[in-house]
DNA sequence: CTGTTAGCGCTTTCAG
DNA sequence: CTGAAAGCGCTAACAG
């Protein structure tokens, strides 16, 4: 009921304007760094706002503003590492910018995503950070036809033109098979990713070139499609270990997977890597605390958030459409999860 | 410049009280559920905002209205499972109650936080949700003298009397270090987190009262501070294993020091659990993930979001009071990472 | 350089 | 049960 009474009084920049002697709305300009106010009195008012203790109320500048300083970021899930490491990006760049950050977390819940987003473009945000969606063709159209600035994370999907920022996933994922290639690795069994992803295809699609470039014959029974998720990992692994004739290698779609894979190694007693070399996809933080260390191949997270939320920033400050499509370079992480395959026959 | 122009053409409660042949305090009326229209009336006003798609402006109706309907989540950080999880209950939460989640991060910086709570105060969010607070005493005392609704999440502190929810940290250490002390270890190392929290020093303080109840005697060498990072972990490791008289078992103070424990412990040709056993505290997703397994207490994050969500939601909701703190049970989670010591001397 | 005048889109009394 | 009127706190032309 009674939110705020008598201690905060309410400081608003009348208040502010009596305490300096001067109209409001010299405050306000004092607050949106006009240049037209002398410096004299500028220093008036901003005294007068220390004394008051003012802070500007975000929504009023809003609604009389037409924009929010604030950016909506919605995001599928916040489970793994993938996620934070990317608002970290985010945040530290929207901080330079005293933007605010307003998170919706979809779940993997596609109905829920679409939702957001039709109402998300109307006051709250001024701009959209989608990390990963799900089925953006949903939207991206809604969104590219009102004109609505928004940046896509870790997406190349079907839709065209549109600011986006990704990685390499196909070099990527094209690196990494040929490492496992060139340590004699001859069946390397793969375990995709959500394949309505575009990263997922397209590190499918590396898989597949390093096999073709290297004369290796590609084999279906090699692949098996995951989810990103753990569990995944798990299940592809043992149908591949099940194979007549199984890989001594496997190149999971993510660092999640990856870790599902060992398990599932290792409970066949199985060594990693003596008997099978493992690689993933991401380079989380805890892709480097398992045992043994994960050889993966590196997104560059943080510097996806932070290029996309400067991709948003331009986009709202200078209107430009800026329909291009930044792609971020992936490296390979060797570390001790792979090696020379060891003759199983022999 | 250009937002959003022809395409969309603002449809506000007077497009909406137009379309229906209504007034717009009536329109408004629909909106916020109020009882007082008839069934009929309110059936062709939704139906006149179903037929122009309208969406309320959130800015507007917190001008209006003196609430937000966004509640502001302070955070020190994303990196590891631990927040994810405590976000997760926290979003289930609000969006029953059709509220918005602004996400503040401080990074561990403890300047940025005491500054966003004296902001945050005003306007932009109804209520806060503050996790593991670094210094809360800075704002504690501003925001409960202003009646500032808000709860502290994984807290307990020097500050009293305020809405907090929290996990049973001492008795879970006592758990896991009696569990520990059963198992045949003596000599037992424990890492502690920053000293700083409330629930690093209850660990402590549970592991201290377990060794006491089983008359084992505290020896001070085998309490290493730590901060709760992986590194400190591992540094920790190293001090407690080079002392002559090393222990058979190592606690830190949570997972993520653990797996710096592990990584240690392995770098010395040690096996785990064999040489020495090893235990968590949170069970973030990952601590199933390492290898092997790790034996750790676990939180209930998720429901701790929940809960206090759901508190939060409460105070503003009844403008109760409500300054209870709740302690959410943790448990004992037995994994792989223990066992009983094997004669090291013999 | 500074003050005046309109609203932004909605909630809320207060009258009917 | 519904309409009219008065702002919420601030920005943005427009006049000085």
């Amino acid at each position: 009921m009674t939110k705020n009474e008598k201690s905060s009084p309410k400081i608003t920049i009348f208040e502010v304007a009596a305490e300096a002697g001067v109209s409001f709305a010299t405050v306000s300009r004092v607050i949106n760094h006009d240049i037209h106010v002398k410096s004299e009195t500028r220093d008036r008012v901003l005294s007068a706002m220390q004394r008051l203790g003012y802070v500007a109320n975000r929504q009023a500048r809003s609604l009389a503003g037409g924009k929010s300083n604030t950016i909506g970021l919605l995001v599928p899930d916040l489970g793994t590492g993938y996620i934070g490491e990317i608002i970290r990006g985010i945040d530290t760049e929207l901080s330079w910018s005293e933007m605010d950050l307003i998170l919706y977390t979809t779940h993997r819940t596609a109905a829920k995503e679409a939702n957001y987003v039709a109402n998300l473009a109307r006051g709250m945000v001024d701009g959209l950070l989608l990390v990963l969606p799900r089925n953006p063709v949903d939207y991206i159209e809604t969104l590219t036809r009102r004109n609505f600035p928004f940046v896509l994370i870790d997406h190349q999907g079907t839709v065209e033109n549109c600011p986006a920022v990704g990685a390499t996933n196909w070099q990527g994922a094209y690196t990494a098979t040929e490492y496992l290639i060139q340590l004699g690795h001859k069946r390397i069994g793969f375990i995709t990713g959500s394949m309505d992803l575009g990263c997922a295809e397209d590190r499918l699609k590396g898989y597949r070139s390093a096999l073709r470039t290297n004369h290796i014959p590609e084999a279906a029974e090699l692949i098996y499609e995951g989810n990103f998720f753990q569990p995944d990992g798990y299940a592809g692994a043992c149908a591949l270990l099940d194979l007549k004739n199984p890989p001594t290698a496997i190149f999971a779609s993510n660092d999640v997977m990856a870790m599902g894979v060992m398990d599932a190694v290792r409970n066949r007693g199985l060594r990693i890597p003596d008997d099978i070399s493992i690689v993933g996809f991401d380079n989380i933080p805890q892709s480097a605390m398992v045992y043994p260390p994960l050889t993966t191949v590196q997104q560059p997270l943080e510097q996806m958030g932070r290029v996309a939320a400067q991709m948003l920033i331009n986009i709202l400050k200078n209107g430009e459409k800026d329909s291009s499509r930044i792609e971020l370079p992936t490296e390979l992480i060797i570390r001790s999860s792979t090696s020379s395959p060891r003759d199983r026959v022999g």
